[in-house]
DNA sequence: TATATGATGTTTTCACTGTCAACATAATTG
DNA sequence: CAATTATGTTGACAGTGAAAACATCATATA
């Protein structure tokens, strides 16, 4: 072991995202982070400036594996069905990456995370939306650009609202409020999706 | 000005809530809370068994000032127009609400405020989006208690997800990225949700 | 090859945080 | 009036992000 650690920049990122997907975003303290790459508590300042600004790199890890996850359902696809399942698959890939990491999920939304201070977090985070554009257009030949635009959100908006939603925070229309009775199965997700996605 | 205060809880949850309005829910710390309350550092903690519950108190006020806000939407309405419009008022009513006071509602949506462990939270939350399940029963008599709910995760997975995307965060096919050129005003905003919403 | 310089690490320190314990005073109850 | 409880204060503790001062390594240039 050099004392220059030659990679640490690496080892504190993924540091740093193993202790968000364990303990979630909130218990993510530069020493923690620091200690799980052996090393001393500000050491981690010689590559990020801030801690957020290493919170940000995790962010914008997060919605690289996330756009990653999204074309890998549609070319996993796209010989065997239709566009519109194909667009179903891509919303289950969608749930299925926030729900499975719901930590990181949380941290690529955190308000405590100034988005427009990081211009690549800004583009990987678009990087993903440009995703479910270009499906739509594919979807939808020669739409205009204010429908593509309304489109996207429209979709994108159920998507991540649903997160919120399925992961046993509240339960609409059920007076127990104690999570989500309906929901509990990959299937049911399917089927709501299904159901649910108006083109 | 007495000892003992007599209203010191009321006071530290307004207290509360005017930090997170002008600084955001990361700014709330309790010793700030104190101090805005002319009170010491731990004086909460005759009223609060931590912090998290005083934010908790905040996020429920949060819930039920939106519940307010969506009933009144409807009831100002529901003599001039029909009722598929009163339902695009509510959902107007619920993005306003988000927009206009945005540090309280990421606070009602902070992962850091375990909900399950405050139940009159959970109560809360639950009453607002029994307002929308009522109005989606009077639109569709007779639905059943499934389809409901699925209405109402589909609606309001939606409008909670347009106040992220609305809010200058990521714009959707949009290479810029540079905030939402699509929807400035209430009027686009109206516009949108009559294309988007789909019941 | 020697050395100056910048990159990358450590130690120490600071102000701030949530929380607890010990104490003080006001309010209420017997 | 006395005793108990409710509600406040002060002081301390460990944990936090961050800056400053110092140490060591890697490398470019003389």
């Amino acid at each position: 072991m050099t004392y220059h650690h030659g990679n640490l920049k690496e080892e504190l990122i993924s540091s740093a995202c193993r202790i968000c997907e364990l303990n979630g975003h909130d218990q993510m303290s530069l020493r923690s982070i620091a200690k799980e790459a052996n090393v001393s508590q500000t050491a981690p300042y010689r590559h990020f400036k801030t801690k957020e600004s290493l919170l940000a790199e995790v962010s914008k890890r997060g919605f690289d594996e996330l756009t990653k996850k999204l074309i890998e359902s549609v070319n996993k696809n796209n010989k065997t069905i239709s566009l519109e399942e194909q667009f179903l698959e891509m919303g289950l890939a969608y749930l299925e990456f926030g729900l499975k990491n719901r930590n990181i999920y949380d941290l690529m939304h955190s308000p405590s995370i100034q988005k427009a201070d990081f211009p690549e977090l800004l583009e990987s985070a678009g990087g993903a939306f440009d995703v479910l554009a270009k499906f739509l257009m594919a979807l939808f030949p020669g739409i205009n650009e204010n429908q593509l635009s309304q489109k996207c959100m429209k979709h994108w908006a159920m998507m991540h609202g649903l997160i919120d939603l399925l992961d046993l925070k509240i339960d609409p229309a059920n007076k127990s409020h104690a999570g989500n009775a309906m929901i509990n199965t990959k299937k049911d997700l399917r089927a709501f999706l299904k159901e649910s996605i108006d083109l």
